[in-house]
This record gives C-alpha cells, sequence and structure tokens, in this order.
DNA sequence: AATGAATGAGGGTTCATTCAT
DNA sequence: AATGAATGAACCCTCATTCAT
C-alpha cells in the first residue's frame, strides 16, 4: 500500500464516519487527502470499493477486541471482558466504530456478523453458569454493550466506567 | 392538510425510513407519491423541511408513548412500564421508529432530548427503590430498550418477549 | 382597474425596475403585492402582458414629458426644452424610467420608437437655425439626454445641472 | 487553457451578449459549446463564475482601446481620440461591448470604474484647453461616446461618422 | 502510479402558468 | 375578482466515474 492509498483511506474513513457515506463525495475526500480523483477509482475502483476497504483494514480492529472474549474459557471472566469490551477501545479508533454504526443505519451494512462468535462464546458462559435462557441471554448483554458503544461515540461525554460497574454488579462480576 | 400533502408525508416516511434521507431524492418521493416534484417544495420548502414536517407530525407517537411512563408514579411500574415499552409500538409505525434511528446516524438528529422525561422518571423510580446509582441505573436502562427498538426494527425476527422477560427479572418485576 | 391591479403593477415596476425583469419572479410580485400569484395571470395573462401593461400604463408619462417639446415653435426653445427634459423627470418616477433602459438592453424592448416625434422636431429646429446636418445633429442630441438620463439613473449622484448648463452654451442658448 | 475552455468563453460571449444573462441557461452555453454542462462548472465553478472569466479575459480589449488615449499628452489629441474611439473598435469584439453594456443594466455590474482613467485624462485636456469646468466637460464627452457607443451595438446602421464628425467641429479639432 | 479534463445522469430547487373552488 | 393547490419544464449545480496522458 503506497503512501498515497493510506491517505485516501484515512481521509476517507473520517470523512464517511463524521459526515456519513453519502454526504461525502469522492472528490471532497480526494481533496481531503490531497490527491486526484481520479486515483480513488484507479485503486479502489468505486466508491462502494473504498468503503469496503477502509472495513477490511480495519477488520483487525474488531478481531483484536474480540478475539480475548471468545478464548476465554472462564464463563465468568468471558461476561467480564465482554461488559468492560469498550473500555478497550482506543480514542483514535473512534473514528473506525462511527463507521460501523452509521454504516449500519445508512446502508444496512451489518457488522453484526462479527458479533456472531462473542454471542456463541457468551451464550455457552451463561449456560455454564447455569442461567435458564443462554441465548437471550446473550442477546441481551450484546444489546447492552451495542447501547453503551454508540453513546460513547455520539453522546458528548457519558459516564461509561459508572454504568459499566453497575452493569458488573447485576451479573455478580 | 390536502390529501396530496399526507401523501406526500406517507411516502417520504416509508423511503427515507427504508433508504434512508440522502439515498431518496425528492423526485422518488414525488414519484411514489403520485405527486409533482414541484409540489414537495410549494408544500415542506426545502428537502430538509419534508423531513422535519414528518418528524413533527410523528412526535405525537413518541409522547403518547411516553406520557404513560413519566405520569406513573409507582416507581416500578415505572420500570415495568418503560422495559416493556417497545411492545407497545403499533408495527404500522415502524417506518417512523425507524426513521428515528437513521436519521440520529446519518444526520445527527438525535430524538433524545425527547427521552429526558423518561430518563429522570426512570431516576427518580430508582431512587425511590432505593438503587444506589439512580442516575446511571437509568442511562443503563435507557441504552437497554434501545438496543432493544434497533434489533426490532432491523433484525428479521428476535425474540423480544424473551428478552424483555429477562430484563424485568433482573428488575424484578 | 380595482386596488388589488394597481398594487401589482407598482410592486411589479419596483421590482423589475430594481432587479430586473428576468431576475423578478411573478411569485416575488406576488408577495410584494400582497396578492395571490394566480391574479396576476388573471389579470395580465402572461408575465409578458404585465410589463406591458407597466409600459402602457406609464406611456402618458413618456408623453407629457415629449410634448411640449413636439408642439414647441420656436426652434430655439425646443433644443432648450430638449436639453434640460431630464430635470423635468419627478423623481417618484426613476422607477419607471430605469425600467425603460434595462428592458431596452435585458429584452431588448426599445422606447426608442417613442422618441422618433422629438428626434423630428430637433433636426426640424436644427434645420431652421441652419445647421449642415439636422439628421445628425438631432441624433447626436438625442444620444447626449440618454447619456444624461442614464448617468442619473446609475450614477448615485451626479451633477447634472452643470453637464445640463454646459450643453446649452454649446448650443448658444 | 484548453480548447474546450476556451469555446465554452466563447459560446457563453455571444450567448449573454445576444440574449443576456438570465435569459441564457448553462445548458445551452454547454450545447453552444459543444461541451458536457457539468465542465463549465468544472472550470469557472458557477455560472457567475462564467461571467467573470469572459470579462476578465476581455479587459485586455478594454486596455488596449484606452491606453492610447490616457498615455496621449497633447490635449487636443486627447480629445480627438476619445471622440474616434468607437471607431477603433474591431467589429469582431462588438458582442464584448454589447455583453458590457448588457450587464451594467441586468446585473449592474458596471466597467465605468475601468473608464475613470479616461476621464481623468479628458479632464486634464480640457484643463489645459482653458475650459472652465473640466471635470463636467470629461463628464459630458464620456457619456456622449457612451451613447455612441450603444447606438452602434442596438441601432441596425447609425451613421456613426457623419455624428463623429459634428463632434469633432464641437470641439474645434 | 498519478493526474486532471471530461462526461452524463441525476441532484434539489424555482419558474411561469393552469385549474378548481 | 381572487385564492392557493398543483403542475412540468427548466434551472444551476454536484455526482460518481472514465479516459487520455
Amino acid at each position: 500500500m503506497t503512501e498515497k492509498q493510506e491517505k485516501i483511506l484515512q481521509a476517507a474513513l473520517q470523512l464517511f464516519a463524521c459526515e456519513g457515506y453519502h454526504a461525502t463525495s469522492t472528490s471532497k475526500v480526494a481533496k481531503a487527502a490531497g490527491v486526484s480523483e481520479g486515483l480513488i477509482f484507479r485503486h479502489y475502483k468505486n466508491k462502494e470499493g473504498l468503503v469496503m476497504a477502509i472495513l477490511e483494514e480495519g477488520e483487525s480492529r474488531l478481531k483484536s477486541l474480540f478475539v480475548d472474549i471468545v478464548m476465554e474459557t472462564d464463563p465468568k471472566e468471558v461476561l467480564r471482558k465482554t461488559i468492560t469490551m469498550t473500555t478497550k477501545i482506543d480514542p483514535s479508533d473512534y473514528d473506525f466504530w462511527k463507521l460501523q454504526f452509521k454504516l449500519k443505519w445508512e446502508l444496512e451494512i451489518s457488522g453484526d456478523k462479527k458479533m456472531e462468535p462473542v454471542k456463541m462464546a457468551l451464550a455457552n458462559a451463561f449456560h455454564k453458569l447455569g442461567y435458564q435462557l443462554p441465548g437471550s441471554e446473550a442477546k441481551l448483554l450484546i444489546l447492552f454493550i451495542e447501547g453503551i458503544g454508540s453513546s460513547l461515540l455520539t453522546g458528548p461525554e457519558t459516564n461509561q466506567d459508572e454504568i459499566i460497574q453497575l452493569l458488573l454488579k447485576k451479573y455478580d462480576l
């Protein structure tokens, strides 16, 4: 990946995340990246190709967050790690996470499949801990972390930690 | 409001909710409403005016959902009504609710202020029930119901009821 | 002519004169006149009909200015009256005169034909006074007064009187 | 400047001059120039930018006409050159000059400032020649050449030369 | 790899005008 | 006489994309 390619991805990520996919023109991206507009299409074929490249390039960030949960065997630890997941997000990656949410609603491109393994791990953990409806418990907990992520990215200053403490208590952690 | 005005609002709501604001052209709205494109601008001035009109017109739906919670005095009932709130949504209003979420992410127009009274009622209820951090408890619960709403509108078939049952149990309801 | 008709003509005159014909929409006229847009078309059929009505209605203003020159028999008086013609214009009629110039250039609707009798009178006067090329002398003088009128209407504050004095002297008046 | 850019300017000049600014749509310009409409905006940003480009590009024509007058030291020559100025205009530039007049009235964009140096030169010349009100004499003469220019561009066939001869005689040239 | 000219379809919006009331 | 809803064509302009260099 050349230097200009990186510049493009970076500029596009920032713009897509802040202003939205449709509201960001390829010319705006080119200008922000200090690059000719044609170059975007040379490298990524499409505007869609561009956003896909961003998503791919960022997948490692998703995985690094998830792998630690999925690999965990102690069920209590699985819950704890899931609940505190959002605190592990590097603020420099906020744009990327914001983009995930934006795309879900604007283009109905859902990153939910990526969460599937986490959900399985959670369901398994709840099962081991004797919860009666482990699948639904897992779903419920995932809804929560999505909510907390959402409020982290949109809200100006949410007291994330306090909420997480509450949640930990609810699951006896 | 003339018949054509209603047609416009209706078509726009459906399209904005399904395809998004930017992805829906005014000409598409006009076509779907069986109306000349100019008429949209005569009545609503702008594309933005159009979406605002939709939001205003739907405000009653928001309020009718919230008022029952806010007016409740029994704290346990406040929690119960909040948690089961999403079950009260008329499926014919799904488009409107979907639009709320889409706009939050696509245009960063947040309907959160509308939830403020609910949050206050919740905080008050948690306080009465002896919870230690009523404000954060309220915030947490709101994140939950937003999550449930979100999954209800996007997910193909979520088992809403089971999750709600779980949640009720967590709050001893 | 009803009261509303007058309002329309008045508003249209002012707007056409200040902003130009094409730059003035019929809706702007209607709004300025405090009248429904349809009414303009009921009374004047067209936007063009509207401007024509204004022109017709103002023709008396043209004639009243010219008649005094055309009826004059003393050749020197003809010249003098022509040269001082612009001083006779009522400032409340400036819009109308401005419109004349604007239309000449914007729509190439020329009010020059209206000047024809004046030109004849001038040519005749120059002839009587022994000028060698009375026709061209007449044309020249008309160019002058058009220029003075133009500068009177566009320029912020031209010293009209001084120029007129100079001109009178050039013709030994 | 690419070939297509020149085509655009050329077509726009001709259309603006003949039909007026507002009456000429950008699509008409594009069609006349044999160019896609978008290209106009790529190069000139705006319709306004387009007309400004035309004006700028033609400024040399203005200057070349004026410089000869302004640099002249012999006062009589200054007058003579001013009076005969319009005869120096290349008929292939008529469109450009017509545009100057049109814009003055349609958009109230006045090229008068460009004439300022000429006016100064004239005032100076009149002063040297012992005229009593050199400033007003200058103004008067400028009004004349504007008038003759105007009639040259609008009138079908004006006998320009005869009028110029008359005028020269009036100033003893 | 990189540019920038060029395109054509479509964007939101305004326009003059008509029509039912 | 007067309104205001309604229209469809045209408006200026932006878009994603292609192509020659």
